[in-house]
DNA sequence: CATGAATGAGAATTCATTCAT
DNA sequence: AATGAATGAATTCTCATTCAT
């Protein structure tokens, strides 16, 4: 057993570079899953792509499913940074705009890499425990929260905690839906936001 | 080949095997996805699921995702079934009450076998050549279309064929969500109710 | 596979349907090889070509290399038919007008159905005990030294059956080769002519 | 099988460790087409063979064919390099002599492991596509060619290249019966020497 | 830490053959 | 005799993961 010496000292720059090849790693899984999709989507093949060696992805990942979310981490992030902003920046905007910039903040997130996304979030349905909300799932809902709480008034009906998850559950799903039919941004948006002002300011259904 | 000594007693072949076979292996099909996941999904669990041999499994279908595809033709038939019946159901009702039965055929479908058919709409969305609209697919289009066409002078907006795309994302998304979270049918068609209605009859959304 | 099956012929078609039957399957089988080659045929695959079923394949045939075999024994019964017929054709011919003859039998014989007898021949090495001599093959060497005894006092060398045997590889190799290489006739029973010509009639080797 | 498959090297054994493997898998191959036949040929029992995994036969070698394909190679080398040294100890020799040389070292090549060779043969048939040539068999050609070249006087007719190729064709046959037949080195060369030199030698054959 | 050779359980698929109808 | 559904052992090949160097 090697005495311990000069560990900061030397771990620093150890620590830069391993930072380096986990981000080495995930942008190799992220071109193989690109390029050759679920199928083709190997360690072997992330490791060749990324030109380190097997042994490397698994000194930083436990296995591949921890790799695979990593990769849905870092998509997270990605979509949160520009939902953050589209937050901030529609401070002062009517609700239609706000919403409207929301919108747009996770068309472009997922746009970025469309194919690479969409894969992503088939895998992370088969990776996450059930119902388990992701920290990043709840930060989004709080931004949206945020958003709608401005506009309080306008809205007639009772924004809890089920309406933020339906809203976010459709543009979800509209914004999925525009890119496996290529929409174009303005389509895709226009879409999009009447379906979630539809929900927000529609009739109270009431049977 | 050795010609093995068959001790066991050979099954009771009865008029239409084969029919019978294909639901046999169908069913045993869906057990194993149901119970073990697709993780566990493998053509020999199938057959000695379905107490047959992995060779008849081959008679019928070319490969695995031939006999997934069918087990997802399988599901949308009963789908279709439903929103069929919900569609004559509807007649004469209300909008509010025709969207909630259409709706509630969508739930019963997706409940019935919540866990297999979440699965299989995985898998769906890997099998079939992107954006290939399926038969059923298209005639899920026609039967909303029906029914909102007996609702015109309620809806202001243009139901064209975008707009009935988006109502069957939209509800679809709903109840999948529903389903993942295990909602009551109750809150369940309440809230994608509002999600439909509001999408139909909301304010036009205008930037 | 197993190391050791039956081979011969499990029933003799006595009948004038049984007869047919057989005929219907040797062609499937030949037109399942050459098509799809050895990589396609099988059983199965014969028995559908043939408008039949499995079953009656196995009726009349113990094993898929049974019926090979038979397929090789057309095949060697229609070359025999042709060397006899060049036999008594070269009656009262040059020994090289006779040779020339034989070679051309072969030619034809071989030329008829190329594809299918080029992977017969190989099958033939595979299905034939080492050092068995077929019937067909003895048949030919009596043939071919019925030919050679009208020149005994041309040729100057001991035509023994070692020496037949040889003349008979040699003009097999050169047809072979010539029909793999899809030389015209006339090239391919000159070169084969002259390697058996230099046999018969070349100079006494002597080290 | 499928159509097409990758045939070439996977990886190229870079270290001394995977030298050696590939040596070990060759020569378990060997053993087990030896020992067991085409018929009990597969990857497991190669790999069983060599007391190593599957895994590591593929990682050389990407099919079971590609496999088989560099066993043959191996051999075609081996049958090389004794041509070679036979074109090379003929110097100054006969004509005769020298075509004994050669037929020797062709006798020598196949008799070392003539079960093994024997099945090569048979499988080169099946898995070179159809009359291409492989770099030994343009090698052969060339040695047989420059061999003779030293006699070019003693030879009337013209030694062009598809003389060559019969001649290869021709002892190739011989010695390949010579083996099945199991006969002596001492008759088989006599006998491949005399379809040789008739060829060469022999009557101008003019119909 | 990195490397990459090695592992080997596992999964898909085939097909000769059987046998109840 | 004919049929053809069913059988299941066998085989090919993959790939996540380990570990000696």
């Amino acid at each position: 057993m090697p005495a311990k010496r000069r560990i900061k000292a030397r771990k620093q720059p150890l620590q830069q570079r391993s930072r380096e090849t986990v981000a080495v790693i995930l942008e190799a899984a992220a071109r193989v899953l690109e390029q050759r999709g679920l199928e083709g989507y190997n360690t072997n093949a992330v490791a060749e792509r990324g030109g380190i060696s097997v042994g490397s992805v698994y000194q930083y990942f436990p296995n591949k499913d921890a790799l695979t979310l990593a990769l849905i981490a870092r998509f997270e992030d990605a979509l949160l940074a520009k939902v953050r902003d589209a937050v901030t920046a529609s401070e002062g905007k009517s609700l239609t705009a706000s919403l409207n910039l929301i919108i747009r903040a996770q068309l472009e997130a997922h746009a970025e890499r469309a194919g690479l996304n969409r894969i992503l979030e088939t895998e992370e349905d088969r990776l996450r425990p059930a119902s388990s909300d992701s920290s990043a799932a709840s930060e989004l809902k709080q931004l949206v929260a945020a958003l709608l709480a401005r506009h309080r008034r306008e809205i007639v009906m009772t924004v809890d905690d089920d309406a933020i998850e339906d809203l976010i559950v459709i543009s979800r799903a509209m914004v999925d839906h525009a890119l496996q039919k290529d929409l174009s941004q303005a389509a895709a948006s226009r879409r999009a936001l009447r379906a979630v002002e539809g929900y927000l300011l529609g009739p109270q259904a009431d049977l």
